[in-house]
DNA sequence: TGTACATCAGTGAACGCGCGTTCACTGATGTAC
DNA sequence: TGTACATCAGTGAACGCGCGTTCACTGATGTAC
């Protein structure tokens, strides 16, 4: 590879390409992992060539940032999807719910440095999941709580909490849930799973060995099931 | 003042002094803004001075962050001690741990720097709450969440989940809460709080008004309050 | 009570490091006629 | 279809910065006799 290399790479490669390290390197360090000099070295490509795609390494950060939170939605959205049962019946309903605050707790267990990079919002450059669809159009994470359910004709809001949204919509329609207690429930139960994610991960919970891990989870997921529903969990097994 | 400056001060102030520069540091950029040189400015010390009380950067951040937790496990006392009513009154048992999550949460919000260092465990040096203690004598944190109240002969547990299994009994106590589902609950209440003071403090709801950030923290505190008890708290005013 | 000496806690100077970022450049690509 | 030229996307070299940390030192403090 000589000069003759000079502009192999297609349209686009090298900005997509140094998202990919960012990405690596947010996967094994978490945010303050991402650094630019070391993702133009990883894409083989000088340093300052980072600049004709981002204005600074906070852009390329908030780009890393984006993706991580769309690798967490696409994860949910997978075992979402991969609970049976028609929209209206009462255990779908309550296994879909399930399976969001699993699929998140997983994440956030098996990817701890993508899971802190998700939120951690860069200083200057917000971002919104949009920026990091492949696929065609998402909506913005409405970080007002203004509330809704992202039916705004921009298809199905497909972040953590419009995902949450749907999941407490059909709990609601199944009759789970009282209606008069729906408006603004996804927060508390959205603080719930994060928190135990953060005190787990990272935080002060973060060396309690694996069985143990695994009774917190069920236990503050029975908690969230109880505290929507009335109803203690059944027992899995 | 010259030379003859050179050990006016008395024994062990350098250290705190740096304990407490590193406190101001954390306090404005969180735990990274702990930069060891910095401090030694603010102390007005030679830069490898610190080495004197610190092996390296690490131990004074642990130092660092062990204090910030210590001020949070305070802000929780005072909290708790403000509220009236003999332990048993079921209207005291609600009102201390509600004030257990309000403290929770203005430390939060009122001092967010402080708050994401005391849950920033440096890498290398674990730290205990007994490090950052100035008073007598305190229990660890028991990460392990093996569980007890922390009656073990090292005082009351005045760590922040140390208080909370303390209201949490007192609920118990006082009949508001099913003794079959004491134990252990501690962790998802804990996991609600800590994960809207994260959410709303750094996370993507931090960009909320503060009117909208305050009904967030009364339907979250109400969440937990209807999950432990099946009742709904009391609207206030 | 006074002296000798070990220890403690600071100074002064320097180090290597890797970072983000800027500048002037050049060759390849795409476009207009 | 071929040529002229603007734009794009890379190179090469360098910058200043502030950091954590190490070294050899020195003066003040506390202790033993």
């Amino acid at each position: 590879m000589r000069q003759t290399e000079r502009r192999r790479r297609p349209r686009g490669a090298v900005r997509d390409g140094l998202v990919a390290a960012g990405l690596e390197l947010a996967r094994t360090g978490g945010p303050d992992a991402v650094v630019l000099r070391e993702a133009t070295r990883m894409v083989g490509v000088v340093p300052n060539a980072a600049y004709r795609h981002f204005a600074d390494r906070d852009e390329l950060l908030a780009a890393v940032c984006a993706a991580s939170m769309d690798e967490l939605a696409t994860r949910m959205a997978a075992g979402v999807a991969r609970v049976p049962g028609r929209p209206g019946d009462p255990d779908a309903a309550l296994g879909r719910l399930s399976a969001i605050g699993t699929a998140y707790l997983a994440f956030a267990r098996e990817e701890p440095g993508l899971f802190a990079t998700a939120f951690a919002l860069p200083q200057q450059h917000a971002y919104s999941v949009r920026d990091a669809a492949t696929g065609p159009d998402r909506a913005d994470p409405d970080p007002t709580g203004a509330g809704g359910t992202g039916a705004d004709g921009t298809g199905p809001d497909r972040t953590p909490l419009g995902q949450l949204r749907t999941a407490l919509d059909e709990l609601a329609d199944a009759g789970l849930l009282d209606r008069s207690r729906r408006d603004g429930i996804e927060y508390p139960v959205w603080a719930t799973v994060h928190g135990l994610a953060v005190l787990a991960g990272s935080g002060p919970l973060r060396d309690v060995p694996e069985t143990a891990r695994h009774h917190l989870d069920e236990l503050t997921l029975g908690f969230i099931q109880n505290g929507l529903t009335g109803t203690e969990p059944a027992l899995p097994g």
